[in-house]
Order: C-alpha cells, then structure tokens, then sequence
DNA sequence: CTGAAAGCGCTTACAG
DNA sequence: CTGAAAGCGCTTACAG
C-alpha cells in the first residue's frame, strides 16, 4: 500500500511494472482486447485505478496516427447565435469520441491568423471557422496548411476551394420582406450589418428580390449599414429617419440589431411593433422575450453545429470529393413586433402563429 | 520544383532530408537558436513554407513534458454570463501561448464526469470547471486525476480540496436588498434559482443579511425557487402571487430568471418597474436593452476569465500552495427596473448612475 | 556550427 | 495468452 509517487504523472509502463506484465498487456487491457486472460485485465485494471494512472491520448494518437479533436474558430462567442452554434459542435463532437479546441478571432482578420496558426499545430482532425469580417483566401491558405480540413461556416471567402455550411440567407430574408409586404408595408428599409460579409449581403439579395417582385424599387437611403452590435444598430437609427418620407418596417441583418432599433426607435417615441414593424434574424432566446416579441428567422444554430461536425469530418475522409456547400433551410417566426396595427389592413388574410401572449395588450392604448 | 506529397503529412524529418540537413539543425531553426548559420537558416526556412510544413506540438510537447492548453468545462454556454467567461480565458490563453479545450455538462454531473475523463487525457496544463448542479467531490476526484490543476469556477463543491474563483455573490445580493430598501420596501421576494449551487445559496445569504440587518423577518413563502432560465422564471411567477399580501419587489438569482419574472409580471397585468421593482444578477448585455432596463449586479466575467487562467496556471506550478479562494468584487447597476414609482418615497436620496435614457418617458403615462 | 543518439508514452504486427 | 522491438514526430544534452 505504497501511496503513488507525487510529481511525476503515471505511465503505462509503471502499471506494466507493478502488475508484472509488458507494457504491451497493459496497451491491451486498456484497448479493451479480448485477447488477454480475464485474471491478468483484473490486476491490470486494479492497478490502474489505485495508482491513478490516466491515459496520455496525445502519445497514443502520435503513434496511431490518428487525431481526436476539431478546432473550432469563431469571431465572437458572446453573439449568442454563435454561442449555440458552438453548442452542437460540440454535442456532435462528444458523440463521436472527439475534444474540441475552441478559439476566437474577436472580428480580426490578424488575430483569426494567429490562432488557427495555434490550433493547426495541434493536429486538428479538421477546422471549422466562422470568418472574422474582410476574411480573404491569403488570409486561411497559409494559416490552415494543406492537410488539415476546413469548413466555414455562417460567412463564404471569395474564391476559397472550402467546404461551406450556412442558413438560407437570401430565402430569409425574402420571407422575412414577404411578410412585411403582406402587412401592407410598401416603404421597407434594410437595416444594420455590414456588406463586407457575405450572410449581409445574402440577406440584402432577399430583400431585394422580395420587393422587385412586388414591384417596388428598393430605395438606397433606406438601405442603411451598421456594425452588427446592439448599440451600433440604436446610433444608427437615425439614418432611416434623415429625410421623408421614412419608412414604415425594416428588415434587419439580425435579432441584436433589430434590438437596437427598438431602442433607437423608442427614444425618437416611434413604439416598436405599433408604429413600426421590425423583423430580426436568427431567433435568439431573447427575441421572444423581448415586448413587443420578435419577428424572426429562425436558422436552428445547434443543428447547424452538428451538421458542422459531420461535414468536416466527412471532409477529412475524402479529400478529392468536390467542394461541398450545403444551404440549411430557415423559417419565419411571426410575433408581435411586424404586426404594425396602424397600417392599413393587408390584403392577404393576417396569419399568426401565437396568440397575443397577455390580457394586458396594447388594444387598451391604442 | 516537385509538388509537395499530397497525403502524408510533411515532418520535421522531411525538412531535413529535402535540405542536406539533420533534423537536430531543423529543430533548432524552429526554435530560433542563434547557434544556426544564418545561411542553413534561410534554406530550412525556405523549405518550410515550400513544403507546407506544419509544427506538431502534441509530438514536441511529449517529448518536452510540457503543455500548451488548458481545458475548460462549462455548464451552460448559452448562458451569455458564461460565454464571456469563456471569451475572457481564450483572452488569456491566447497570450500565454496555450490553447483551449472547450468541454459542456449541460447541467449533467454524467456528461461532467465523461467529458472530465475525456479533456484530462489530452493532457490540459489545468482544468478549469464551472460546475454541474449537484456536482460532489466523487463526481470530480476521479474524473480529474491526482496530477491536472482544477479550479472551480462560479460554484463551490462541498469539501473539494480546489481552488475557488467566484464573484461576491454574498455581497451582491445585499447590495441588491439594501437598494430595494431604500427605496421603500418591506416585501421583498427573493426569486430564482436552485440552493443545490453555491452561487444561489451565497445570494441568499446575503439576501437575507441585508433583511435582517433592517429588522425584516424573511418570509419564506416569498422564497421561490426555479431553474435558472427564462421560461421556468415566467411560469413560476404565480407562486409569488398566491396569497396575500405579495411582495412588491424581487431580489432575483439571476439576469435569466428576473427577464423571465418581467414576462410573468406583464401576463398578470403588472407592469416590471412601476408596479414591481426587480433587481437582476451578472449584468448581461440584454440587461440594458430591456424596458425597463435592469438594474443588476456587474460581475465583470471577462476579467474574471482572465483571472481564472491565472490562478490555474499558478497551481500548477506550486502544486504544494495551500488552497486559494478568490472572491471577486461586484457592484451594483442601477437602472429602471428597481425604481417603481408606485412606492412611498424612500427616506434616503434616490442615486441614479444614469439619467433616464429618452424622451419617451413613462412619465406621461404615470 | 552541425550531427548521432536516446527518449517522451504509447501501439502494433510478429513471434512464441 | 504474452513479450520484444520498432516507431509516431519531435528535442536535447553531448561530441566533434
């Protein structure tokens, strides 16, 4: 009842050593090999636990050459579409056996460089990235390397030979335009987001086709960009108003920013959801929490992290399959905020989902 | 000019071969030594970037008995209070050189203990847990092993022998009270969260501390209990309504569980802030979006991120440092949410951090 | 200034 | 059913 040594971590060959066998039993004990007498894996595995061995995955995967972990880059953990997202990766990544190195650019194109430099040499069996804003191909071909997968996710690169996942962009915000159009809208402003990313400038695309179709010519002051942060959208809100006529509704590039409006809009005393109909994007917890409620989009950020997974890894077997870019469906969440009672009533019969959430409604403002 | 190898991965080994060299010579370029002629040096470099060679740490980290990441487990990673934890230890990491295992239990002491067990065989330099509801000194002894430094972060576990780092909860909640006091009430709730995790007895405590201390008897009707998300908080709103008299004010766990006490609030008819004040906890963006805004304790998790890779990094140098128990200062934010004009005026002055934030006030409504 | 050799902790045919 | 040996990709005294 020798307690085990202090400082120096336990191997695979002190076992072998206490127990009296090779290290290769011990390698097999541990691989859970039928090939060795039940009485030896007893004193094995006993010898394991007294002495607190654990198992070095690193040496192991070294000689098998194999990896067991996915690095995952993000450009900002504290946007919550992206923090669920991180989720089901890492769901998925547990399933299969793997670890998960996380990293996070912060937005810089510099600091995104940097860290999967880190991460690569790490031996990653593949990387998935949400590109930092401005990303190019010169900026991943070198920090990636040539041998290990990756797969972006949420933002394209120009020209980039990459695996691609992202939600439907461009179908939602067309629904999302669809819908403000059948509330009886016609002066439709976009709203937030910045062109330099590609989800930005699919969500621009919807929009426009929606009013094309309807035959209405988007209006460029209404089109107004902005940092994709809450307090960027509120500052930002008086650009929509600079000139009359201003619009009645906008499509926003995602559920923070239409957060902001709201906040910008109250403090110009223009009541969200009564005097002016917002749609978000992404459906974060708190669009449904938010009074009025949120009309959004919503992309199902953990299955997308799953899916994520699956496809790098996929990437990772077969090196000479094309190039992969999978478009996941996403679908409208009406609530209150596009329900703009002062317009005129829409021709489409109104259709919603929910019910008005409280006995307390505005009908006893209005 | 032949093209590099396409499958197998190009070593060290590789290098040298391709430059008449030893893999020694390569090594020490790598490194930087000076004791390299700088015309070896230019050619080992060139090579490098001609053969795409990418540096495998986890081989030279065996072989150097060192390491370069620390593992981190969260219980929740949407909870936007630990994202930005998680955002502050990537911070950290990130300039020290290391990098990140991201694990989740999602709440689960199983999935704790298995993704424990898993992140501790790739050799993390130290792990850093915030843990699982429920979780005991068995759920992580085992799982951790005798040689990887734990600190646990935001919740203690009962006769751990581990470092501790945690915000104020103690003083937070009493901040909070003594803020309700002075603004006339006497029947204050305090709502939210489980007392199997030390953060919510800690806010307890100090919750009632600060009762006591101005000669109220706690009521323990007033006392609710929910899991700390939105929606258990909205539903479990009845249970301080049920008999009379109600509070009329609310000392919550958390910023998650008071946005789910608004949304109760408002289904009763009972407008957050006028006819209700409520105080929060972590000061998540969403808490300054919110109408009325939310008063509430900041914690500064970033910083407390930062933190955490410190201490952990410091045991596992000293490993014979006794037990260190960080508690880290708070402080109160006040916003809209606590003031409810419906009160008597308070005896003391009324402080505001901020002035009222737009012209729309609630002023022409009161 | 450069190379040969040993070794980090594991696995895996191959013998016996 | 078990062991000896080689090797994964790196580093590091030690010679020269």
């Amino acid at each position: 009842m020798t307690p085990p040594e202090p400082r120096r971590r336990v191997t695979l060959a002190d076992i072998a050593r206490a127990c009296g066998v090779s290290p290769a039993t011990v390698s097999l004990v541990l691989g859970g090999s039928a090939a060795v007498a039940a009485a030896t894996r007893r004193r094995v595995e006993a010898e394991i636990v007294r002495q607190g061995y654990v198992y070095n995955r690193g040496a192991a995967n070294l000689r098998r050459k194999i990896s067991t972990s996915v690095a995952l880059v993000v450009n900002d953990l504290s946007n919550p579409f992206v923090a669920e997202f991180a989720a089901g990766v890492d769901e998925a990544l547990t399933a299969v056996g793997c670890v998960m190195l996380l990293g996070s650019s912060g937005e810089s194109v510099e600091r995104q460089r940097a860290v999967l430099a880190s991460l690569v040499e790490h031996g990653p069996a593949g990387v998935i990235l949400t590109p930092a804003e401005g990303t190019g191909v010169d900026d991943l071909r070198p920090a990636v390397g040539l041998h290990t997968p990756l797969l972006l996710f949420n933002r394209e690169v120009q020209d980039g030979p990459w695996d691609y996942l992202g939600a439907d962009n461009v179908a939602g915000a067309r629904m999302a335009t669809e819908h403000l159009l059948a509330q009886g809208h016609t002066r439709i402003a976009f709203f937030g987001g910045h062109r330099e990313s590609s989800s930005c400038r699919q969500r621009l695309q919807g929009y426009t086709e929606a009013l094309e179709a309807a035959g209405i010519e988007p209006e460029p002051r209404w089109i107004v960009e902005c940092a994709p942060t809450r307090m960027q959208a509120a500052t930002a809100t008086a650009a929509l108003f600079a000139r009359d006529p201003a619009p009645t509704a906008a499509v926003t590039y995602n559920d923070g920013v239409a957060f902001g409006l709201m906040m910008g809009l109250r403090a110009r005393n223009i009541a969200p959801g009564r005097d002016f109909a917002i749609t978000g994007f992404d459906d974060t917890p708190e669009a449904c929490a938010q009074v009025p409620a949120l009309t959004t989009l919503a992309t199902g950020p953990r299955v997308l992290g799953r899916q994520a997974v699956e496809m790098v890894l996929a990437r990772g077997r077969e090196t000479d399959a094309p190039r992969r870019s999978t478009i996941a469906p996403v679908h409208l969440v009406e609530r209150d905020s596009s329900l703009t009672y002062a317009q005129t009533p829409p021709t489409t019969t109104r259709r919603r989902t929910r019910t008005p959430p409280s006995p307390s409604g505005r009908s006893d403002r209005g």
